[in-house]
DNA sequence: TGAAATGTTGGGGCG
DNA sequence: ACGCCCCAACATTTC
């Protein structure tokens, strides 16, 4: 008897996933037949600039990676519901692959792909559990994120597959794609230089920065939270566009878990599991891309108008006066990147003090951040405005001064970013409005204690 | 992964 | 020695 070898063809649609380590739609082919390896860009109307930058170089070495395993990248434009559909029938290929995000079946794309006879193979490579595996005793998703955390921990996440050494043959007929180029994914004028200064894209440097933050994550507890150090990871971009995989990183500081090193490591892995606890949200909840979590908050009466406007062109430029705001802002914009305990103080103050709607803010990091990543965004935007899940309480108003003395106490963070303020003590300088000296820093655009008490009035009187 | 207001305690200065 | 006040330090409550 001679076993009958199935036809395998496959279409293996890259998207987070930009990598070739434990990457679980990649393993699921390399025995078949023909391989057709693809990504396509969607172009919504917002633009995502910074994590466009960083796509570029990601894709670059990926189709690098890829055609070193004796395959070939191939690049498009459109909707893939449209795009997909057309590869199927320009190769004879049926089946397509993929790893799950969380928008994938409010996107109609999973359904609409089956209803053309095309089999879906859907697999677990974006997040370290299954989405929505995760659920309470009576089978709903988890609103908070302690029990969440605590079920979550009471499961491994699977081990990481080996690393894919060889992919199968293009199938004989490949549709023609576009070059890189052509999806136009760099600045044309030239704003990203400081971009390129700190960033290295790429599945490669990836694992040099999780080598190199698991040297240091012992200390991660104790720094985490002081902006003018390298305390953080600064993975996130590799997690976003999925050049590092979660669940690699995570068995990767999980062997560090003890001795020195283990609240560090605790620390961090409570970190992953609230993008782990984002990401679910936003499965079960896709509608929170852009509508509150908690429906009572539609009704909120977020400033809109010219004074809004100009408020937030002032919260976005770094100029609100407030020095920590403005450091972050700033280096937002000529990194890419923010601190997160400094993204908590300036979503704070935007929603809170400025009473603008949570949403503008969600888009200016839409732009800006090159880790821009749908689900921690409206989580996290959500979370800071009170209308998303285990929110902040409406009273919990971030004091910008308090927090700049605690967490940049020499104020060598703001210095680095507003050097307008390079003159000023350590002191002096977390309210320059206080300083002898004079400097060309703006004043406070609006007063702390007036704006804390509008807040506490609208946030308040809003819940009666 | 708050801040500010309010309450409590205890040491020290001083008459 | 004693009571009184001041106030820093810490704790609790409220928003």
């Amino acid at each position: 008897m001679v076993a009958i070898k199935h036809e395998k063809r496959v279409i293996v649609w890259f998207r987070s996933d930009l990598r070739i380590s434990d990457n679980p739609m990649l393993s699921d082919v390399v025995d078949a037949n023909d391989v057709l390896p693809v990504f396509i860009l969607e172009r919504g109307t917002t633009l995502a600039r910074a994590s466009d930058w960083w796509l570029h170089f990601s894709l670059k070495k990926l189709a690098e990676t890829i055609a070193r395993l004796g395959s070939r990248l191939l690049l498009y434009v459109g909707d893939p519901r449209d795009i997909l559909p057309q590869l199927c029938e320009e190769t004879g290929i049926m089946t397509v692959a993929w790893n799950r995000l969380p928008m994938d079946e409010s996107s109609g794309l999973i359904s609409s792909l089956q209803t053309q006879g095309i089999d879906v193979h859907v697999h677990n490579g974006c997040t370290l559990f299954p989405l929505r595996s995760i659920k309470t005793g009576s089978g709903t998703f988890y609103q908070v994120f302690t029990p969440f955390s605590q079920a979550a921990l009471k499961v491994s996440p699977e081990l990481p597959l080996p690393t894919v050494k060889k992919l199968p043959p293009l199938p004989p007929v490949v549709p023609s794609g576009v070059s890189l180029d052509e999806l136009d994914l760099l600045p044309k004028i030239s704003w990203d230089q400081g971009i390129a200064e700190v960033w290295r894209p790429g599945e490669d440097n990836a694992q040099k920065s999780v080598a190199k933050f698991c040297a240091a994550v012992a200390a991660y507890k104790a720094e985490r939270d002081f902006p003018a150090v390298v305390g953080t990871s600064r993975l996130s971009p590799y997690l976003r566009h999925g050049e590092l995989s979660v669940r690699q990183l995570w068995y990767e500081v999980a062997r560090l878990d003890t001795g020195a090193s283990r609240a560090g490591v605790e620390t961090y892995q409570k970190e992953l599991l609230w993008r782990e606890f984002a990401y679910n949200i936003l499965s079960a909840r896709p509608d929170t891309v852009d509508q509150p979590l908690r429906p009572e908050f539609k009704q909120f009466p977020w400033r809109s108008g010219t004074n809004a406007k100009q408020d937030l062109q002032r919260w976005q430029k770094g100029m609100t006066g407030y020095p920590i705001v403005d450091a972050g802002m700033r280096e937002l914009w000529h990194t890419g990147w923010m601190h997160n305990r400094v993204r908590m103080i300036v979503a704070s103050f935007l929603v809170k003090h400025l009473l603008i709607h949570w949403r503008h803010g969600a888009e200016w990091f839409q732009d800006t951040l090159v880790d821009f990543d749908i689900a921690s965004n409206s989580f996290g935007w959500q979370w800071s405005a009170g209308c998303g899940a285990d929110a902040a309480p409406f009273f919990r108003i971030f004091n910008p001064v308090t927090q700049s003395e605690k967490f940049d106490p020499d104020g060598e963070y703001i210095k680095r970013w507003v050097p307008e303020l390079a003159g000023l003590t350590k002191k002096e300088v977390h309210t320059p409005w206080l300083a002898k000296k004079k400097t060309p820093y703006p004043a406070p655009m609006v007063d702390h204690k007036f704006a804390r008490e509008r807040a506490l009035d609208v946030f308040s009187s809003f819940r009666r």
